[in-house]
DNA sequence: GTGGTCTAGACCACT
DNA sequence: GTGGTCTAGACCACA
């Protein structure tokens, strides 16, 4: 399904989110699909089931995903999700901060936009 | 100078830094220039000088900043920075994280081209 | 684990760098091998945890160890070492250094030539 | 002279010690030469007498230089410099540490020897 | 249990 | 004055 870095300094609930969200995101896992069971994913990815349910827990909050009880965790249709300003605005914040950097990394604003670019037909790929 | 957001789930060092990088990237202050010390800093933002002097050991660790014991911390040139490629790397990854999570919420690529356009024109504007 | 000396001038935390360091380059620490938790090195050492949790964050960022939050701190595997030509140009310029003072000791070339000898037969035996 | 590197993580006063060590040990500043007065190099430096001061201090305590008062301060012949044991198992404790982070680094034993040869030339050439 | 952050306050070396 | 190190002790999030 994915691969945990152990390595990253992001902790290994909010790697399982970001991963989970983008399988969403890219249309890999469909609405309605059922996630794997905390046991489950627990066992696939060798990590404490305690962690899986907070990633869990924090999708369904986030409008990502809907759990039933006794039968398990389900991918929300789209406009179930939650979608607000406020979110948005953090991503674009990020994004800013992400895009000077890169400045003053020495990009120019051809090269970010080849790689914007780049992201955009890669995700066409996975579609 | 700048204001830390206390309710902010990024650590105080860490809004530290990027507020520093970005005072640097956009050129406000400017190579060589002198960075408050860190007990003056420490003084202006009511924050202790530890966590003042963490947040620029990191800056210095990433090349943005260089330090003189007894003299202070001042902007390091552009050709002094440390650009290794894990340092890209990084910054793509979240770039790429970001793109998708716009997708999510709703952007489209048009969307997200412009956007990058008006960064860059904000960019233009603070040169 | 290893012994510190208080009446060095090298300070605490450069003296744990470099003891853990050597135990890993030595191979007594073996690659994914736990190190002890900062609490736990802390106690053994009678050290302030801040101090060896400095030490341990430097030995992250040159690529000796990786850190997973909650669980603790791990020899990380050689390929994932940091070598940056800065780090070599580091150790080559120390070494210059020591080399040259070794000449001013008494020391000739062969002398030196002989002492790396040694060296190399002592690593040898640890390895 | 030579040139002092401010974004080193060295003092000052011991990059102006090591430098003119250097140029004793290497002989570019020969037996009985008069150094530059405080005041002198100070300029030459921009740097603050006082820490000219405490290099030539150190320097003489150490046995490379004396002073004559009014007159200046002088390079020592070679057998008035101070060699304790100590000092040489410094060095050599340096040196061994140095020589094992080059294996981590992915040195072999043959690379270090041609590292060695080639400091000796080198030395070779400004003597 | 683990690491991560932060404060308050002290002491040292260097400029 | 400057940065650098260290301690003691607190609180948080994560596994």
């Amino acid at each position: 399904m994915f691969q945990l870095d152990l390595k990253s300094r992001k902790s290994i609930y909010e790697q399982i989110i970001d991963n989970i969200k983008e399988l969403i995101i890219t249309g890999i896992l469909q609405t309605e699909e059922k996630l794997p069971s905390v046991r489950e994913l627990s066992r696939m990815l060798t990590v404490n089931p305690n962690t899986i349910q907070k990633a869990y827990r924090e999708l369904e909050r986030q409008g990502f995903v809907y759990t039933v009880s006794g039968l398990g965790c389900f991918v929300s249709p789209p406009d179930n999700r939650l979608v607000d300003q406020r979110q948005i605005n953090e991503v674009r914040e990020r994004l800013r901060g992400d895009i000077m950097e890169l400045f003053y990394l020495g990009f120019n604003e051809e090269d970010i936009r080849s790689l914007l670019q780049e992201m955009f037909e890669e995700r066409g790929e996975c579609k």
